[in-house]
DNA sequence: GCTTAGGTTTCG
């Protein structure tokens, strides 16, 4: 009656819940004639309420979230009409016995981990203004319905938790009605729940309670002054929380995975290095040397190998309880072959799930995210893609492509050329935007004709670590038959040391000694300094008493100043002698052959963003990239002469800081093909073919406007 | 339908 069935008819849908307080109860004048209930219930007045409360819609990715659907709600239904509320407990006031809600701080928390029984098992110890701290057991099979926790302090609301005795300590274990909701616990941050929950009640009161608990607990100092520590201020010894973005992972053995990551902080001290096949690595296998030196290696091990194993490099995570330790001992799986350096810092996420030991994804919008990006972006000359990272960008170049032209096509503006099948050659005249890499070393690869698979030249920091395991085993080594053997002390500063030499016989008896000599026990320094005495320098070892080639990670072969390499795939590489009877020249062909090497090739590689008016085109510089920069990739190897002239012509057609109009318009023959992404799926490429960089005679440009 | 874990550092 009155106002309020007024206010109640607005509020009210079919479908809904009603419950009604301060009726009278009356006898129905109507029940002979509807057959219903013989008594009524009247409303009227000050003194009654009736309550509306409403389903919840379907979920709908459209719809405004549930709590906004909420207080939309009260808002339209006045006093008269709320949505029941949830009543909390104080943790001060827990008794055993049946299902709770419960807010509190997060004093304590391991991230979900997987039970010997059917479900994930979370633990997290919570705290209130009544300052007794709970424990909080949380059994789910999916692992989204757990409380969504990233550091101490974050707060937490919890439906349908019964309280337990356990050991004279009153506990919370998740029962049926089970939800939560986890909240930013630092005062001033939006309060925004995290839940997977599709609809849940939260509104002005329970942002309070939120905001209450917050500015209480930064009162009560249990919340870490810093939440976590970067790389820049890591300690021996240290267990602490890294927040960093992974770049690239490779498992190590059943037992240990390898995270490689960064924080945008550059360690103090030098850090581990591990080293493993490029072709187990997830991410790039390697990156330029400045993006290195603020790589930390991290070693997970035991139960977090499967929680890593989900991870995909660009993810940002939080790694907690991880251990700094000074001088790595050893690594497990690695191969003889490869290398663990003393004396660096290691980072190890041991097995377990004491102190929270554990790895967990952090979203992209959350503030730590935002923050991590920001001081990432601003490491100078990360713009840079490195050499690996950009062959990971770059589609496989193509086996075979139809290369000839005669040059008498008619040229094409890049829109029309876009519009074309593949499989053709098409004449463009246009201007070079921008190149990568721009570090121009980077553009260096090696490559096997006999695999078709490209392989970055190895920085010398990792064949440096190639030829110090290998001399590591200094045991007797008996050589060939064939060999002569002899010492040689190792030059500069080293005068205690002798090197193994190992001559070819026949090579001797020809007056040839200084052809070509297998050298053993030697550095890479000591290696490159004897290259300058002997024509030939083929690096061995010992290896269980027998002589053997080193890794070939590292260059099998050293003449002079270039250093030759093998395919790892397509050798069957062994010490043997070279047969140089009638031979009258030993260069890398002859020895390879001899050592069953498959020779790579050094080639040059460049991605290059092509504009004219009415487009741009990516272009791969590469089958005729000698050609164009009339440069061999070998010479660029070794030769400063040959890397400036490919970065004068660079520069010259790209000039630093230089705008559009500076630059210098090209006639360029491009050959378009298939070819498969790194997806599989199928993509037009285009190479520049049959073109030859020359500058003009003088300074004036071409016409920049062709049509 | 009511187990799992029940914080407390690997040993690489």
């Amino acid at each position: 009656m009155g106002a309020l069935a007024k206010e109640f008819s607005q509020a009210v849908n079919q479908g809904d819940v009603v419950v009604a307080s301060g009726f009278t109860v009356g006898k129905s004048p109507t029940v002979n004639k509807d057959k219903l209930h013989p008594c009524n219930l009247l409303l009227s007045g000050d003194d009654a309420y009736i309550y509306v409360s409403r389903l919840p819609t379907p979920p709908d990715p459209g719809s405004q979230p549930a709590v906004k659907r909420g207080s939309a709600l009260s808002a339209q239904v006045s006093r008269t009409t709320k949505a029941p509320k949830y009543t909390y407990v104080r943790l001060g006031d827990l008794k055993a016995g049946p299902a709770v809600n419960v807010y509190g701080v997060v004093t304590f928390f391991k991230q979900p981990y997987k039970s010997r029984g059917t479900d994930f098992c979370s633990i997290l110890k919570i705290t209130d203004q009544s300052k007794k701290e709970i424990l909080c057991k949380v059994f789910c099979k999916k692992l989204e319905d757990h409380p969504n926790i990233f550091q101490i302090g974050d707060i937490v609301r919890l439906h349908g938790v019964k309280p337990h005795s356990y050991r004279n300590c009153i506990e919370l274990v998740k029962t049926f009605g089970f939800s939560a909701l986890t909240f930013d616990g630092v005062v001033g941050r939006p309060v925004e729940p995290r839940t997977s929950s599709r609809s849940f009640h939260f509104d002005q009161d329970d942002r309070r309670v939120v905001e209450e608990l917050r500015s209480w607990a930064s009162g009560q100092g249990f919340l870490p002054a810093v939440s976590t520590i970067t790389l820049s201020a890591v300690e021996p010894k240290q267990y602490f929380d890294l927040t960093c973005q992974l770049l690239a992972k490779a498992p190590i053995d059943t037992t240990c995975i390898l995270l490689r990551v960064w924080d945008g902080t550059r360690c103090p001290y030098k850090l581990l290095k591990v080293i493993v096949e490029p072709d187990v690595t997830e991410g790039p296998s390697s990156f330029s040397a400045e993006k290195e030196s603020v790589i930390a290696n991290i070693l997970i091990y035991d139960n977090h190998v499967e929680s890593a194993k989900q991870l995909k490099p660009g993810d940002f995570l939080r790694i907690y309880n991880l251990r700094a330790i000074p001088g790595s001992s050893k690594v497990p799986g690695l191969t003889s072959t490869q290398a663990v350096e003393v004396d660096h810092m290691a980072f190890h996420l041991h097995g377990g799930t004491a102190f929270g030991r554990g790895i967990r994804l952090l979203p992209e919008d959350s503030p730590e995210v935002q923050e991590l990006k920001r001081v990432i972006a601003a490491i100078p000359g990360d713009e840079e893609l490195s050499d690996s990272e950009m062959m990971e960008v770059w589609s496989t170049p193509p086996e075979s492509l139809e290369r000839t032209c005669g040059h008498d096509v008619q040229p094409v503006m890049l829109s029309q050329l876009k519009r074309s099948e593949p499989g053709r050659v098409h004449h463009v005249r246009v201007q070079l935007r921008s190149y990568e890499p721009l570090r121009l070393h980077q553009a260096l690869k090696l490559y096997c004709s006999k695999c078709t698979t490209m392989r970055e030249v190895p920085d010398d920091e990792v064949v440096d670590g190639v030829f110090s395991e290998a001399s590591r085993d200094s045991g007797p080594c008996s050589p060939p038959t064939w060999a002569l053997s002899g010492q040689v002390d190792a030059p500069r500063d080293t005068p205690n040391r002798a090197l193994g030499v190992h001559l070819s016989t026949q090579l001797v008896s020809e007056g040839r000694s200084k052809e070509l000599v297998f050298l053993r026990g030697s550095t890479l320094e000591e290696t490159c300094h004897l290259a300058s005495t002997y024509q030939n320098i083929v690096p061995v070892r010992s290896s269980g008493g027998q002589m053997d080639l080193l890794d070939l990670s590292a260059p099998f072969l050293f003449r002079g100043r270039k250093r030759y390499y093998g395919c790892k795939r397509c050798s069957e590489a062994a010490v043997r002698e070279p047969c140089a009877v009638g031979v009258e020249l030993i260069d890398e062909k002859v020895v390879a052959e001899a050592l069953g090497v498959q020779l790579l090739q050094f080639v040059l590689l460049m991605k290059l963003e092509l504009q004219d008016s009415t487009d741009t085109l990516d272009v791969f510089l590469w089958r005729d990239a000698e050609n164009f920069f009339a440069v061999a990739a070998e010479d660029a190897a070794a030769s400063q002469e040959a890397q400036n002239s490919i970065h004068q012509a660079m520069n010259f057609l790209c000039p630093p800081g230089g705008s559009t109009g500076e630059r210098p318009w090209m006639d360029l023959c491009l050959a378009s093909y298939e070819a498969k992404d790194n997806g599989g799926q199928n993509q037009t490429c285009y190479q520049i073919c049959q073109t030859i960089f020359t500058r003009p005679p003088s300074s004036t440009r071409s016409n920049p406007n062709p049509a």
